[in-house]
DNA sequence: ATGCCGTGGAAACCACGA
């Protein structure tokens, strides 16, 4: 087997479907082909009364959701703990409509699932409503932290960290992906002491997790990274493998994004 | 460098994504 392991693993994984109805076939594929054991969902481009619950259910998750209609919505599937909703709303801005944050206690652990605004067109107020977004993201992160229980932010953040995270970063100086405030905004954030798992479990190589639908951007490799995972201090100790599941980014009828995931040790 | 692709919703085009 080489799926073999000496530990017990917990896998967390998100993925940005955009459209999970019209994704659905290539979701459930994949759930049971990855089998992870929590799953954040992003774009789900549909209203509350439109999630799929029957078909995750029949797949094995519970889940919990925050719809919206016709863009955005956010997700958390669970195969094994119960979810225990903590907050489907980012705190800082009660005018803030957009379907984007949704936050659960799975077996002990706090999952935090975002969808972090694009921010295109830079100047604009879509790149303003992405740095605030971004600042009350930080400010939640400083609570959950504080808190001192095991915590990961997962999900799309619409930012490549780095240039190692841009196929060609000359390219991208101004996008609302990768401009400086954005970048700086993405470190800032880390710098309160999360880890970045893909980054650190990989230092140096090329990691995307999105490609484009055009242009042959995945044949070209012509890729990003932009779905992260966050994890606070009690998690990095447990964090053991990680990575992006490509090859759904080459399947029919499938997301930009492809799946990415963790494996954390199990809690003794 | 660019929405060339793709989704959802409303109305056979538009908003939006990254």
């Amino acid at each position: 087997m080489a799926q073999s392991f000496h530990y017990d693993a917990v896998k967390i994984a998100t993925y940005n479907v955009n459209g999970i109805n019209g994704r659905l076939s290539v979701l459930l594929r994949w759930l049971k082909e990855a089998s992870p054991d929590i799953v954040c969902l992003q774009e789900l481009k549909a209203p509350a009364e439109k999630f799929p619950e029957k078909m995750i259910n029949a797949a094995g998750y519970q889940a919990i959701w925050h719809g919206q209609k016709s863009w955005n919505g956010v997700a958390i599937l669970s195969r094994k703990g119960p979810l225990q909703e903590l907050r489907r709303v980012l705190p800082g801005d009660p005018a803030d409509m957009q379907s984007r944050y949704i936050e659960a206690i799975v077996n002990d652990t706090v999952i935090g699932c975002l969808y972090l605004p694009n921010g295109n067109p830079f100047p604009g107020p879509k790149f303003e409503y992405k740095l605030n977004w971004f600042k009350r993201l930080t400010a939640h992160a400083k609570k959950l932290l504080a808190e001192d229980v095991p915590v990961a932010l997962v999900g799309d953040f619409n930012v490549m960290p780095t240039e190692l995270d841009v196929y060609k970063p000359e390219r991208w100086l101004n996008d609302a992906l990768f401009r400086m405030e954005v970048r700086t905004a993405f470190k800032k954030l880390v710098d309160q002491g999360w880890t970045d798992a893909l980054r650190k479990l990989h230092p140096g190589e090329t990691i995307y997790t999105f490609w484009d639908y055009f242009r042959n951007a995945y044949e070209r490799n012509a890729g990003l990274r932009i779905d992260h995972f966050l994890l606070s201090a009690h998690l990095d100790k447990r964090l053991r493998r990680a990575g992006v599941d490509r090859h759904v980014r080459g399947w029919e009828k499938t997301s930009d994004h492809a799946p990415v995931w963790i494996e954390l040790k199990k809690r003794n």
